[in-house]
Formats: structure tokens, C-alpha cells, sequence
DNA sequence: TTTCTGACTTTTTTAGTTTCAAAGTCAAAA
DNA sequence: TTTTGACTTTGAAACTAAAAAAGTCAGAAA
């Protein structure tokens, strides 16, 4: 496929995969049709990947890969645990906008993959929970909070946070939800911070 | 089918057909084996309802009704705002636990009825989300707490508390929990409460 | 007149079948 | 070692038939 060697041959992949998943959903893509866009045979793709799904979960890996990159900067770089807080949902939503093509749950349901998805799932969260950690910890050494366990703290406010996005908008995770009602979780989730927060102050 | 007025008889149909609901599920009952509890014919149960679904939302209303009835008794009679709170996530656990086969998802997705179904539903959860109002009001009033604006707070809370349950237990609504389940989830919804709580406090 | 029912029709659900597009394989070529 | 055209297999959607349940109605009973 003109290319020096393996890994970057796969990258390629990866990243015509997940332009079509983006744009068109992995469900309605075809080997075929990222095969014609790299201007290779389907046969090709089945050399460097066993089937689809291997496609998809390096996929899903790679856009996992940069929006926690992206989580990391923003941490980082936030001077208050308030401005942490409010980055972090800032970064979750463009990722949810960007990236809800690409099916996540699908692979999490699916019967042959469900022990793996579910662990690697899990994997994410509990990374995500992490950082989330990290804030609360900063925000304690900073004097700005205080707290007796923050990975607890960090890990109820994740899944109040996610619980309140499926609270909202009540759909099936494979529908799609419309800006306003982004706009409309957004909201909630910042007031939701701002409780948490509130809660930690001394 | 041996009694007074027609109220009284439309009652004893609910009351049969929640019966059956509650054990076997709402869709896997027929109007046959409610008839035959009563004793009396399929015919005679559209006498009182003109179809199968009107029954349902019956049954639905009634068990809404017994809820909400229980849900008021519990946080009058709390002599703290927290106790209300752990009040009513115990309540909420009860009824959820109880009537967790009537289907109230399902006649809230039908086509037919989405419109009157989800205004219901709204109503219903703005009911609760009063009740909570009212709890944090009367914690203000006691000196417990201080909010500039309870029914905001409310609504957070309930979403939050809502979501917590659906973010925790990954599972389409129409699936039964286990009582592990049902235990975790309680467990985080108390923290959630105290974290509201302790953001409300002085 | 109101309530009830047996016998009926209509609708929905389910299980089985076909069909077709897409997944996946492989021997041979580059 | 990598690539491919030609091939086979698989799974999801589109039909279909049969069964079951919903729903109707003319007339009986109270």
C-alpha cells in the first residue's frame, strides 16, 4: 500500500476507518468502502486487522487516545479546580459531538466482545475517574478544598455527571441528540460541578 | 359482575390487572386471564375501558397515587432535611423494586399515546421534584440549610439522583436489576444526597 | 336501561424462510 | 512480505404463514 512498514500501513487504516465512521457511522461503512479510499483491495485490509471489529476497537482506541490527551492538557493547565471542572465538561461534550458516529456501545453490547469492551470501558472510566482525582487533590493541596477521600468523591460526580446527560435526554444511546439538547446537558452538568464543588469548600 | 356502581367496578378491574402486572408483566398478561380472575368475561373489561392501554395507564395512575401518597406521608413526618432525603430515596427504592414489571417505559415510547404519556410523566416528575423543593424550603426555614433557589436545586438533585441509577446500571430500562444492583445504586444515591446537603449547609 | 357475554373479526406477535449485501477467505501474483 | 481477484460464508432485513391476543357486536340477562 506504498508505505514503509506495518504500523504506519495500520494507521493509515485507522485513520480512513475513522473518517468514514465519523461522518457515515461504523455500522453503515463497509470494508469495501475504506478500502476504495485508500485505493487498496478489501483483501488488503484483512492483512493487517483478523475482521471489522479489530478495526473498530483500534478505532475507537485511537480517538480514546487523543481525548485523553486532551483531558491531560486541560487539567494541567487550569489554575482552579473550578476552571478544571468547568474544561473538563468543556472537552467530554466536543468529544460526544465529534465522536458519536463512531458507536461505542455497540462494541460494548456486542455479545462476543462484551467481556473485553466492558473491561476496557471500565479501563477509561476508571482513568477518567483518575484525573478527576487529580483535580480534586490539587484543589485540596491549593487550600481551595478539602476533602477525606477524593476518588470517591471524583468517581460519584463522573457518574452523576454521565447519569445526568442520560437523565435529560431520554433516548436510546444510538440516537442522535440535537444541539439544544447538548446545550441543555451542558448547563446542568456545570450547575452540578459548581454543587460538588460547593460541597467540598471548606 | 356482581357489584353496586361502575366505579367500584372499574376498581376491582385495576386492582385485578395490577395484579397481574405486577407479577407476570404488563404485556405478558391478556385481557382473558384478567377476565378469568374476575370471573366474568373479556367482553365485560371493555365495557369499562375502551381498550387494553387505557387499562394500563389506569393501573399506572393507581400505583402513581399509592407513590406519591407514601412519598408525601414520609418527608411530613422527617424532623431533618437529610432524614427526608434518605427518606425518599428509600421510598423511591420501595416502588421501584415493587412495580418494577408495570411497564411505564413502554407505554411512554407508543407511538399513540407518547404526547399525553410523556406530559404525564413530566408532571409526575415535577411533582417529585416539588416534594424535594419543599424538603430543602423547610430546611431553610429550620435554619438547617440556605438556597437561594430550592426548586433548581430540586430539579438538579432528582436528575442527578435519576441519572445515578441509569449511569450505574448500564441496562436497557426494560430489563429486571438484581438486588445487588438495586443495593449499589441506593448506596451512591446517599452520598449524592450528602453531597448535596453539605453544599446547602451554612 | 344498564350490564354482561358468546361468537365473531381484526390486529399483532412470533417463528420460519428467503434473499442479498457485506463480511471474511484463499490461492496465486507482485 | 504484501497484495489481490475471485470466491464462500454469514447476518440482517424483507417476506410469509400461523397462532395468539386484541377488540367488536348483536342480543341476553338483570
Amino acid at each position: 500500500m506504498l508505505t514503509e512498514n506495518r504500523d504506519e500501513t495500520r494507521e493509515r487504516i485507522i485513520d480512513a476507518a475513522l473518517n468514514r465512521f465519523t461522518y457515515y457511522g461504523a455500522s453503515k461503512t463497509t470494508m469495501n468502502e475504506i478500502a476504495e479510499d485508500l485505493h487498496c483491495s478489501k483483501a488488503s485490509l484483512y492483512y493487517y486487522f483478523p475482521d471489522k471489529q479489530a478495526l473498530h476497537v483500534a478505532v475507537l482506541e485511537k480517538a480514546g487516545e487523543t481525548y485523553f490527551h486532551d483531558l491531560q492538557e486541560k487539567a494541567d493547565q487550569a489554575v482552579t479546580a473550578r476552571q478544571a471542572f468547568m474544561e473538563l465538561i468543556a472537552t467530554r461534550h466536543e468529544f460526544a459531538r465529534r465522536f458519536c458516529r463512531l458507536e461505542l456501545f455497540k462494541v460494548l453490547k456486542d455479545k462476543h466482545l462484551v467481556r473485553i469492551a466492558n473491561k476496557a470501558f471500565e479501563a477509561a472510566r476508571d482513568r477518567e475517574i483518575g484525573i478527576i482525582t487529580n483535580i480534586i487533590e490539587k484543589g485540596v493541596d491549593r487550600g481551595e478544598m478539602v476533602s477525606a477521600d477524593p476518588a470517591k468523591v471524583a468517581a460519584l460526580y463522573m457518574h452523576a455527571m454521565i447519569g445526568l446527560r442520560l437523565s435529560l435526554v431520554s433516548k436510546d444511546l444510538s440516537e442522535e441528540i440535537s444541539d439544544e439538547e447538548f446545550e441543555r446537558v451542558r448547563e446542568w452538568q456545570v450547575q452540578l460541578a459548581d454543587i460538588f464543588i460547593n460541597s467540598l469548600k471548606k
